[in-house]
RNA sequence: GGCGACAUAGCCAAGUGGUAAGGCGUGGGUCUGCAACACCCUGAUCACCAGUUCGAAUCUGGUUGUCGCCUCCA
């Protein structure tokens, strides 16, 4: 398996710290508002990335954290009128019911930043007592300066970073010895939550709790650290930093970034999404639009660390796509549920193994840096490949053999495989399929037209194959 | 100003040295009472220029364009 690792340039391979196990760990969001869907990338793909390496037979341990505590939260709250930790809890929830549509697994940690409040005031000290951190009037500051591989995530010169700075003050930062220097604890103001320390009643910066939660869940060297591509500097470089200075050892072997997505603006330009532009669209405005899977499918069709323009039109299109998949998967059910021919013949034999291929080739794209665009392409083919090489005189087993292999691609990929056809229809709409049958076959098309029509508009579509009516929901 | 990424058919998107995967869409056809599904057919010489090479979308240099990071951000 070959990772593209940001700390390095280059793509590697994959050499687990420890032998048959993963430990990745992903920033997660603050949660101060609904998640977007450039928020959802590195859920949908960092989860792909977890189900390929279960897949491969690796023990995984995922971790994903909320951030629940910071200034945006504090702000959110007093608009509301309610106070940070309702707005975390109310937020984490729509979080988690957006990432079930989506899709992302359960088998992993969320761990909460104002959970590990001890741990960090520990690790903070611990700098502290190192002399890479220092107090200053209850703030505590990084020293930046003392690390000597700062910079070496996001390639950045630290005089190259004193030059460019830019003349934007932060209020309360005055301390500072460094302009480079930020902060692990900030005292609180008038009305904020606050946690009681050694330095000042307040609470921890953004970078330390990433660093003290991969710690806790997963020890002071982790493989895999992952999260999107704006957070290198200096979110990440940051971490490093504390973790490396705190811990004494390399902090993570594997760093992973997702590209951006992008929103088309008002100047009919694609340009970044984020909180801060304004520009987003929510994961909730999207699933009134179309199911989170589509969302899913349409983020894995081309390859993460790549940036990708979101609009209707290419959702339209995943839709259609994804639905290609969904009815090959639908008419193989029905063969393996028909009663006929049970035992695989020669020939049938011989078409499951001529099958693996694309097996084989969806494992190569995904071994190759997670290349989800390839490994949807193989899908495709093997989809083309069913559809031309089974019929109804298939047999049960054949059919039943090469939907459990299709099955198993999706669930890779984090797709389900429900096409409801297990769903029953409520009795008036069974009666008028029945009635439909009848029409034509007596021919009368008028009425049978005319109770097709009559169902789309209760969103029902029925579709007449060789083997029968088959409906499905709009 | 510093650093970096990208530029492939109508749209999306793989491919990083040997004569361009896949999806969506379009048009034509087969099947079908019709429709839908499915199947068959239908499309690019890879931003531009120069170079390296027997051979380049793929390497090097340059040009143009787009995007991003350097400040909270997935």
């Amino acid at each position: 398996m070959k990772i593209y690792n940001t700390l390095t340039g280059k793509k590697e391979d994959f050499i687990p710290l420890e032998e048959g196990k993963v430990k990745i760990y992903v920033c997660g969001p603050t949660v101060y508002n609904l998640i977007h869907i450039g928020n959802a990338r590195p859920m949908v793909i960092f989860d792909t990335v977890r189900r390929y390496f279960a897949y491969k037979g690796y023990d995984v341990t995922y971790v994903s954290n909320f951030t629940d505590i910071d200034d945006k939260i504090i702000k959110k709250a007093n608009e509301d009128g309610s106070d940070a930790g309702e707005v975390a809890t109310h937020f984490i929830e729509e979080c988690n019911k957006d990432m079930d549509g989506l899709g992302i697994g359960k088998d992993m940690i969320h761990p909460l930043a104002t959970q590990v409040i001890p741990e960090m005031i520990e690790m903070i000290q611990t700098l502290i007592d190192k002399g890479y951190a220092y107090e200053s009037n209850g703030t505590v500051y990084y020293r930046v300066r003392k690390f000597k591989c700062y910079g070496k995530l996001s390639g950045k010169n630290i005089d190259d970073l004193e030059a460019g700075h830019r003349d934007i003050k932060v209020a309360g930062e005055d301390d500072k010895e460094d302009n480079l220097d930020f902060v692990l604890w900030k005292p609180k103001k008038e009305g904020e939550p606050a946690w009681p320390s050694p330095w000042s009643d307040g609470r921890p910066g953004w970078h330390i709790e990433c660093s003290v939660m991969a710690k806790k869940y997963l020890g002071d060297s982790i493989d895999i650290h992952a999260g999107g591509e704006d957070l290198i500097f200096p979110h990440h470089e940051n971490e490093i930093a504390q973790s490396e200075a705190a811990n004494g050892v390399p902090f993570a072997k594997y760093w992973m970034h997702n590209g951006f997505l992008r929103i088309v603006n008002k100047e009919g330009e694609f340009e970044k999404m984020s909180k801060s532009l304004g520009n987003f669209l929510t994961v909730r405005d999207v699933s009134e639009k179309y199911p989170l899977e589509v969302l899913r499918f349409f983020m894995l069709g081309a390859h993460y660390r790549n940036p990708i323009n979101f609009s209707d039109e290419l959702m339209e299109s995943a839709k259609n796509g994804l639905e290609r998949i969904k009815t090959c998967l639908t008419r193989l059910e029905e063969l393996g549920t028909k009663t006929g021919a049970e035992g695989m013949s020669e020939g049938e034999q011989e078409k499951i193994k001529e099958a693996e291929v694309f097996t084989k080739r969806f494992e190569d794209a995904m071994d190759d840096d997670f290349n989800t665009a390839d490994a949807v392409a193989s899908v495709f083919d093997f989809v083309k490949y069913i559809n031309t090489n089974t019929d109804e005189n298939s047999s049960v087993e054949y059919a039943k053999t090469l939907h459990d292999r299709l099955c198993e691609l999706m669930g890779v990929l984090g797709l389900s495989t429900d096409t409801g056809s297990d769903e029953l229809l409520d009795e008036e709409v069974d009666n008028l399929i029945q009635e439909r049958n009848e029409a034509r076959k007596n021919k009368d098309f008028v009425r049978a037209d005319e109770i097709r029509d009559l169902l789309i508009e209760k969103g029902i579509i029925l579709e007449d194959t060789r083997d029968g009516v088959r409906w499905k929901r709009k």
